[in-house]
DNA sequence: CATTTACGATACGGAACCGTTTCGTATCGT
DNA sequence: ACGATACGAAACGGTTCCGTATCGTAAATG
């Protein structure tokens, strides 16, 4: 995909890396301005990234191809809990939500959904970029379980739903414009917590 | 049901409820098979209603028209709480979350979301439907307050996001395929009451 | 029966888009 | 300098869609 393999060397002029970055930037700023995933047009990634069509069509077979690998940009590792505090860690976990390393993704996020509802292929390229973030809180659960922090028979999956949820609808799906989103998850965390934690 | 107006009678052939109908029904019927909003065609509406372009557009100016119409069609009344206990108010309303009248609601709004997110006027659609739900189960919460159920310093919104997101996120996001929706609720309800009962 | 309006079907002009191709130019290695 | 390749821009044929117009037919009123 990125232009230059090792093995041979390019006879003629190389492909610009700007030119591919320019592309990838501009797929992103259009889906985060709210253009569906299949409403986004190529003539529009071209234009807005200063690039002729056939410049895209070199790199990538379609705008499916273009489109799993702007995606793919945004998977950034998930945030690594600290271990000192079960509540420290998952008020870290849940402020994250919403909070990948690019802004955009709580944006784009959104107009991903009705492809993935059909399509098997967008459900699981979303889920492979929540499942790692998810793999994380569980571990911490689990831990807390396993110190005594947290009751024995927590059911680890609905309280991650019940972890998640909130900060989802609210980064996500703006569910209630009036809650304040800084001091959410912290409220989310003990109000949950208290009534998972163990006495 | 009463496709007549009273006053004039129609000189001519009149206009056929049945057509109104089967377009209402088929625009739905697309929405909920994961045609976003914008990418859905009037062609397609036509031929799947069995109706031709013309009928639509003696009955709607156009496209946005139309779906504004058939979008309010889904505005069902939210569920009424016995008023017998909180919890159970509660399990009812967490419960009918994403189980509007029409069963295809739950999978048209996520279709809606990124309309919403940038056309004010969807947003608001959107809220509209939202809201008096939101109301019911506000309400519900304040009398829990009033009775002693639950704790006098109880942040209201934040309590609502936290049973509301959880099950919003599964029924409609389909957030973790293995989580059994059937118990969900009491589960959610539970696990937060705990946290938030006073005692 | 005559008139009036709605019906389903079909065709139309105009626009947007896709994916490809062809320009003339710019930039690389040799 | 030279050939090779990538570049941005533009045009192409084909498809889809919108909103309108035009068919012949069907269903109401008078």
């Amino acid at each position: 995909m990125t232009g230059t393999t090792d093995a041979p060397r390019s006879p003629g002029r190389p492909r610009s890396t700007r030119a591919a970055e320019a592309i990838i930037e501009a797929t992103l700023d259009l889906l985060a301005e709210g253009s569906t995933i299949e409403a986004i047009s190529m003539e529009a990634i071209a234009a807005r990234a200063g690039v002729g069509k056939a410049t895209i069509y070199r790199r990538w077979p379609g705008k499916d191809a273009l489109l799993r690998d702007a995606l793919r940009t945004l998977k950034g590792a998930p945030p690594q809990p600290t271990g000192h505090s079960v509540r420290e860690d998952l008020i870290l976990l849940v402020g994250a939500i919403g909070h990948t390393i690019d802004p955009r993704a709580a944006k784009i996020m959104p107009c991903l959904l009705p492809e993935a509802q059909r399509s098997p292929e967008h459900y699981a390229l979303c889920q492979s970029i929540i499942e790692p973030r998810r793999a994380v809180m569980r571990e911490v659960l689990r831990r807390g379980v396993r110190s005594g922090e947290l009751r024995a028979d927590l059911d680890i999956e609905v309280t991650m739903a019940m972890l998640t949820g909130p900060m989802l609808i609210q980064r996500v799906l703006n569910w209630n414009p009036d809650l304040d989103e800084t001091t959410m998850p912290e409220k989310v965390v003990d109000g949950v917590l208290t009534g998972i934690r163990a006495h």
